[in-house]
RNA sequence: CGCGGGGUGGAGCAGUUGGCAGCUCGUUGGGCUCAUAACCCAAAGGUCGCAAGUUCGAGUCUUGCCCCCGCAACCA
């Protein structure tokens, strides 16, 4: 059986999870799923990354120790997941004792190797804030947070020589076609940073505590991603007792990330695993953002949703369906309460949902629920669909395969319109009236049958719920996997529920988009 | 001359190797009655940011210019 490990990033957690982060989850998990119904072994990785200083101060703000704080916010972080029900097998949390531990000795480690040096870290500082900043992060020459002046100061740092793997990093970029994805983003890092030379990293701070200490100087706090990015092998149980995990799932076949931490995933990371002298993950998809209208998600534009208000009104397979649907790799999505809604009546309702609905109508009517065997082609336009049924299997696959997920279920959508047109084609109630076209209304009736359990097992890696829904009213077991879709013609012995239930209820435009536009304003 | 992405009918977007400009929504007209005023068909609507060039032929290639967005290194 092989094997197929896919990862998320460690999140943040100074604050509530907003739908980028649900986004990035949710993908993931539809993916592993996805694989799990193809047959592999599949490991989905997610978490919380824990450390460090913006932590600290929100711990202080809360009158809670940092570990009391985020404590806090990975049992939220994980209360969101079950929620969304992320099929997730590993829950990272950086303050594990495990991880530590690792961190510590590849800390160590790296020293020894000369990859890791001392050295002087110099920078804008702001003693309110007790913060440096970069020369390009600064407002008007005064602190981003607070407004005051800053000062440049310096103190003595850790830095990790990434100069001296430069080469190496470009070489393997350019033996490996399929390790960045989208390819543009390969050419952003060349061209950006590894062209005019890459600059060392800083590694660790003084100026804060909460950290992992560095073994040899406990002064030293390691900063940021030699502490985050590790959690990828650590999580495995690299450098434990136990690394049997690690040595049956590394490599990564894919790190899902977002672009605002493409340049530590597709530059530092590598660095960082050809320093341990491991391999390097197959694939790091770089997925762009969901965007409000009135530009990025920000508290005080008032434009802020949050994926349990969506969940809570239109049910998780309608969010997660939304968020799959309307992030391109290309380019930004967008999110704004009349798409959501367009998108949930129209697709999920008159399409899918109103399909179901119509189809068991039709075998209750005609053949008093009892769905007939296939035979055969025929009506006229029977091998047209049967066509149809092949393609989107391929479609889908291809579409999943270059990362174009919005475009998986897009193909998904058009499959349900062509079997929608199908019941115009045919008539079945036309051919209800003469008993002489029986063995057309039959066949007529299979073949929508035939496709609505398709369609229900194409959905299922995203839309478990649904899924199962479907099935239930077609009379089916949900112990479905992706060979099922082989079996087009093999239903027999079904009888669909004698009324069908519509999954997804057509929403009132109007009132719902001023419902979330009211969301959004808390 | 920092780098990358984008500028296509009212809105949001597709357009692989150059070959009669597509999709979804909206609008207008029609069909159907199995279904959730749903579903199906048809029509109207675009000088494909601007200009020049290559070519029998360019949204698609080349050059120049104009807009919008992101990144520009230690902030997830």
């Amino acid at each position: 059986m092989s094997k197929y490990y896919v990862t998320t990033p460690i999140y943040y957690p100074s604050g509530k999870f907003h739908i980028g982060t649900a986004y990035t989850t949710v993908l993931a998990d539809m993916l592993k799923r996805l694989k799990v119904m193809q047959g592999y072994e599949a490991l989905m990785l997610t978490g919380v990354d824990e450390h460090g200083q913006k932590i600290e101060d929100k711990a202080k703000e809360a009158n809670m120790s940092p570990k009391e704080y985020v404590d806090i916010q990975a049992e939220a972080a994980k209360k969101l997941w079950k929620t969304m029900k992320i099929d997730n097998d590993i829950f990272m949390r950086t303050t594990d004792e495990y991880h530590e531990r690792a961190v510590q000795e590849i800390f160590e480690k790296f020293l020894k190797q000369g990859d890791i040096y001392k050295g002087e870290y110099e920078g804008w500082y702001c003693k309110p804030c007790e913060s440096y900043f970069t020369e390009t992060q600064l407002v008007d020459g005064k602190c981003p947070d607070c407004g005051r002046e800053v000062k440049k100061m310096k103190e003595e740092a850790y830095f990790f020589n990434m100069k001296k793997y430069a080469r190496k990093l470009l070489e393997f970029y350019n033996t490996h076609p399929d390790f960045i994805k989208p390819e543009y983003r390969k050419t952003e890092m060349i061209n950006n940073f590894i062209k005019p030379g890459l600059e060392d990293l800083c590694v660790t701070r003084t100026s804060f505590d909460w950290g992992i200490k560095v073994k040899s100087d406990p002064q030293h706090v390691i900063y940021v991603w030699l502490d985050a990015l590790t959690n990828y092998i650590t999580a495995l149980g690299y450098l434990s007792d136990d690394d049997s995990m690690f040595k049956k799932y590394w490599p990564a076949d894919l790190h899902i990330v977002g672009k605002d931490i493409a340049r530590f995933h597709l530059i530092y990371w590598p660095i960082f695993l050809m320093a341990l002298d491991l391999p390097l993950p197959k694939t790091i998809f770089v997925h762009n953002w969901i965007m409000m209208k009135d530009g990025k998600m920000s508290k005080s534009k008032g434009n802020v949703i949050y994926p349990e208000q969506l969940i809570e009104r239109y049910g998780l397979d309608a969010t997660k369906y939304f968020l799959i649907r309307e992030v391109p790799s290309s380019q930004d999505g967008l999110f704004s309460p009349e798409e959501f809604v367009q998108r949930y009546n129209y697709d999920l309702c008159n399409d899918l949902s109103n399909l179901l609905n119509r189809t068991i109508s039709m075998v209750n009517k005609y053949f008093e629920g009892k769905v007939p065997e296939y035979n055969g082609l025929q009506n006229d336009v029977d091998e047209d669909l049967e066509k149809a049924s092949k393609d989107v299997i391929d479609s889908f696959n291809r579409e999943i395969n270059d990362f174009e997920f919005g475009n998986s279920l897009k193909e998904i959508w058009n499959y349900i319109s062509r079997t929608n047109k199908y019941i115009d084609e045919t008539s079945p109630w036309a051919l209800a009236k003469d008993e002489e076209n029986i063995e057309k209304l039959k066949s007529c009736i299979y073949h929508l049958v035939a496709n609505l359990k398709e369609i229900a097992i194409l959905i299922r890696p995203l839309m478990e719920d649904t899924s199962d829904n479907m099935l239930r009213q077609l009379g089916m077991s949900n112990k479905v996997n992706w060979d099922t879709l082989k079996e087009y013609k093999d239903i027999k012995d079904t009888k669909v529920i004698g009324k069908g239930e519509p999954i997804f209820m057509r929403l009132k435009e109007d009132e719902e988009i001023e419902a979330i536009k009211n969301m959004m304003k808390q």
